[in-house]
RNA sequence: GGCGGCGUAGCCAAGUGGCUAAGGCGGAGGUCUGCAAAACCUCUAUUCAUCGGUUCGAUUCCGAUCGCCGCCUCCA
């Protein structure tokens, strides 16, 4: 059985082949690197991660690219009223953005171009427009004539005579056609520059996504996904731009995500409920926030609320819990590959593989992580049920097993159980010693001597040394 | 005006032309427990916005109506 995406293009799910056998060429819209990105953001970043990495899951090698524009009017803006230079601004946020991403549990993409190391490529591409006569340079500006390319709009529906009838674009005599874009931008004084042909100046927006997925994934590659804004008219134009080029398909499947209010409106500084992903993640763990929109069909609008994250929070600690409890049954017992082996556990390891096969079965259906999630919770119900009853059979552990296995697949594509608090060296555990050496203390004070002293002995043997100084009491590890 | 989407329990959210309409959160009761928590069990939509049509049969297909949203301008 193969993935079926649903592909903007033609509006209908597809069967999913790759155009290389060997690798699937996978380009997302990355940041502007003007600001701290917002959770608007941060769901088209998680939910083409859950992608990428369900390829993963199924075989495929995947390639991913991501860009990152660091050449753009909010960042020289930015860098204007900030009194900096836009370089400045724009490595700044792009490291935020990087940390914050892997707050988020986003693998990081194979490459991350930057519109900035590529003008060669950039202003290449746009010569090859000029010379095929699709664009036109005027006064240091160069357009893409929109006019020359049939299928312009093809990818959004639209119709040209509608785009322009409607259109609320600011009329520049210069353009042949109120849709032309820009594909150079002349400098104005102060501005940052390079020189090019067509005098100093530096690139549009679009074209620095088809010089750059060309580059990195070739004239014609599989995926390419972004917000459903971007739709109209970023993905029209880079698509009119690579292939009136090349004169070929640019990409081939065309992927959107759904958009994101906050307590049904939408998300704007003015309303003052912008959120960051910054100060998202001082509050919910990557775990809760991927679960959030795991629980949401990705192609869908969401709801943003204090409530639906709360629930998305209980619900992650029940996978997080379960998974250690899991983990504790399993032992170093191996997974089984079938229900065969699983002796008088088969009727148990039948169902974990059933689930499998569902959770398989959603998730090729374009992704559908809502129902692969209920298969999730589904398997944690059997599992908890199945440890409650009794495991000390090696069969059971291997079962047990088993389900670890499964759920430790499941998780490498969804991230949503929070395999931190597995760990033994935390912060969360200075926070318990706290509260057993302020109940310590106390014994001690009634004179509980006998119980203080055990529970000191005890703690040693786990590896944990009290020592009762004129300060208080503090505690280290042994070694 | 053009293009696209949505309306399923208190909330979030899958789903299918016909078996009990997943799952999560919340709530109620129970088992277990010194208490609590966790876990498990039971219950929480005679019904899928409304009205028509197609059909032996529709929540699912078609049409209309009402309501909501996105894009058409920088935007994930």
């Amino acid at each position: 059985m193969a993935i079926k995406i649903y592909n903007t293009y033609s509006r209908q799910k597809e069967e999913y082949t790759p155009l290389h056998p060997d690798v699937t060429g996978f380009y997302t819209c990355g940041p502007t690197v003007y600001d701290y990105f917002h959770i608007g953001n941060a769901r088209a970043f998680i939910v083409f991660d859950m992608i990428r990495r369900y390829f993963i899951y199924r075989g495929y090698r995947v390639r991913y690219v991501m860009n990152l524009t660091d050449i753009d009017d909010k960042i020289i803006k930015r860098a204007n009223e900030q009194g900096v230079d836009s370089a400045e601004i724009a490595e700044k946020y792009a490291a935020a953005f990087f940390e914050d991403i892997q707050k988020l549990g986003i693998r990081p993409a194979d490459v991350y171009p930057r519109a900035t190391d590529h003008i060669e490529e950039i202003q290449a591409l746009i010569a090859k427009l000029i010379e095929k006569g699709v664009a036109y340079e005027s006064g240091g500006d160069v357009f893409y004539d929109v006019a020359k390319f049939p299928a312009y709009a093809s990818l959004s529906g639209k119709n040209l005579d509608q785009l322009q009838s409607g259109a609320r674009i600011a009329v520049d005599e210069r353009k042949h056609n109120p849709l032309d874009f820009v594909l150079w931008k002349a400098a104005k004084p102060g501005e940052p520059k390079w020189p090019s042909p067509w005098g100093e100046g530096r690139p549009g927006w679009h074209i620095e996504c088809s010089a750059m997925s060309m580059r990195y994934l070739g004239e014609t590659f599989d995926i390419h996904a972004g917000g459903q804004d971007l739709i109209f008219p970023h993905h029209e134009n880079e698509i009119a731009q690579s292939s009136a080029a090349t004169g070929k398909e640019f990409a081939r499947y065309w992927l959107h995500n759904g958009f994101l209010d906050i307590r049904g409106e939408k998300m704007s500084k003015s309303l003052g409920n912008f959120i960051t992903v910054r100060e998202l993640t001082k509050q919910y763990s990557a775990a809760v926030v991927r679960l959030f929109f795991m629980q949401k069909h990705y192609r869908s609008p969401v709801d943003f609320t204090e409530e639906g994250l709360q629930a998305a929070r209980a619900s992650s600690r029940r996978l997080t819990e379960a998974w250690r409890k899991i983990t504790a049954a399993a032992g170093d017992a191996l997974p089984l590959a079938s229900a065969d082996e699983a002796g008088a556990a088969k009727a148990f390891v039948e169902t974990v593989f059933r689930l499998q096969r569902d959770i398989q079965t959603a998730m090729d259906d374009d992704f559908n992580t809502p129902a692969a999630v209920g298969k999730l919770f589904d398997l944690v119900r059997e599992a908890n049920r199945f440890i409650d009853s009794g495991v000390s059979s090696e069969e059971e552990r291997r079962a047990v097993a088993t389900v670890l296995a499964h759920m430790e697949g499941y998780d490498s594509f969804l991230g949503v159980i929070d395999h931190s608090a597995g760990d033994v060296d935390s912060e969360r555990v200075g926070k318990v010693l706290d509260t057993i050496l302020h109940l310590r203390s106390q014994l001690r004070q009634e004179k509980n001597f006998a119980l203080a002293d055990r529970i000191r002995d005890e703690l040693a043997a786990s590896g944990v040394i009290i020592e009762d100084s004129p300060e208080g009491p503090k505690w280290r590890w042994k070694n």
